[in-house]
Formats: C-alpha cells, structure tokens, sequence
DNA sequence: CGAAAACTGTGCCATGAGGCTAAGCATGCT
DNA sequence: AGCATGCTTAGCCTCATGGCACAGTTTTCG
C-alpha cells in the first residue's frame, strides 16, 4: 500500500470496498472468526484473508489468533478519524457562510 | 474506475487520497477554478485534473467551463453519504451493547 | 497416530490508479 | 493577426489491488 502521508488514507482506503466495509458492519453485532465472516463471502480464504489484513494494518480493526482460530474485533474508535475529517469540513464550510452572512449585513467588512 | 457496487465505494475511493482531500477542503472555502487549484499541488496539470474528475465523477464537485476557464465548487451534500454510512455503524454497535445491557440485567432474555 | 479443520504462504495474473511528457485546441489580449 | 493562457487529449510507464490456485502448517479430535 505504498505508505499513506496520513492514517486517513489508509482508513478511506479500506472502507471504500464493500467487503471490507461489510466485515465492519458484521463486527459491529461483535467478534467473530476469519472463517465464519468468509463463508458469507463468495470468494476463496486467501482472498478474503487479504482484506481482513487490510483493515487490521489500517487499525480498524483487532485480531488474535487462539489455537487454529483467529478471531477478529472492531475497533471502532477508528472509525472517528473519518469522523474528524467530516467534522473538520464542516467547520471550513461554516467558516466561510459566516464571512458570507458577515458580508451581506456589512459590506465594507470584506478583505482577501 | 470499474463501477462501484455501491455510490459509497467511490465517494471513499475518492477521498482516500490526500490531494483530493486536500481539493475538498479548499473547494469548501469557496469556488475555484482549475489552474488556482492546481497551482497549489505539485503535479502537472493533467495529472491534477484526473483527480478534478475523479472528484466529479463521484459527485463531491460540480464543474463548469466558462471561456477557457473550469470552475469547480464543492457538493457538501455529497458527503452526507459517509455520514450515513458512519451513523449506521452506531446503530449496529448500539444495538449490540444493548443486547449485553439486557443480558446483564435479565441474564434470561438471551435468545441465538 | 492419522485425518480433518482453519488458517497461512507463495506465486501468478488482470486491471486500474496516479504520474509524466508532448501535442493539441479554444479563448482572450494587444 | 499573432501570441499567451488555460485547459484537453493521447500515449506511456510503474506499482498496487483484488482475485485465483495450490501447497503448506498448526491444532484438534477420534
């Protein structure tokens, strides 16, 4: 994956397949294991294992391994990262309507 | 770009890369037009255009051409999308910790 | 012990993303 | 008209992604 110039690349990276973004979604309801989420998905163990390594390396989520069974967990917390992102253009957003507001009730307020 | 199966895979393709995030971000400030955008990244201005109609082509910016000049504006609504899809998530989660609340309290109410 | 289960590792392939250069328009300015 | 500006098009290159098959490895079970 190259190398992401912020942990936000790699989260979007991962959430923009819908695979991945179902195995989230399955975590949600709580932990399972890598071969129970497979069987819900038509494709071979290898395939799918690659995604779930996918979302482990951009930490959304936790697994351990127990004997032959690895476990998977979703670590929602990461999921805030996108979360801040949207909140952050919101803000610039927000920031900009008031320099709107601000010119339409006083004009001569306008610089840059 | 194949075709998503969801609007959702290419919205986050989309901003899984920094320069796009980056155009987003300043598109929120207000209009621009190509060439002022570009100027700002270190690319060639093909290269930076394919991110333009990356941007475009899965909604987030709308992009008119008046003269020789390609304006671009920010679709905020656009990024709803991901906010729904984040919410859904909260519900799943919740409606899980809710399952463990009944079965702390009403240890017999467990069912599946 | 021997076989089945549940991953894991390796290697291969096709496609697409993101960059670049080099031309090629269309528009605007003088 | 002639030149500069501002995109566009075309073609090419490299690397990453998402799949696959097939051959291990480690546990678990009878």
């Amino acid at each position: 994956m190259a190398q992401f110039s912020s942990e936000l690349d790699g989260v979007l990276a991962a959430l923009a397949d819908p695979t991945r973004r179902a195995v989230v979604r399955r975590l949600g309801g709580g932990p399972m294991s890598v071969g129970d989420l497979a069987r819900e998905f038509p494709m071979t163990l290898p395939s799918f294992m690659k995604h779930v390594r996918t979302l482990e390396a951009n930490g959304l989520v936790r697994t351990v391994k127990s004997g032959r069974v690895r476990t998977c967990e979703l670590r929602r917390g990461r999921l805030a990262l996108v979360d801040d992102w949207l909140a952050e253009q919101r803000r610039v957003w927000e920031a900009r309507t008031d320099r709107l507001e601000r010119l339409v009730t006083d004009p001569k307020e306008e610089r840059r």
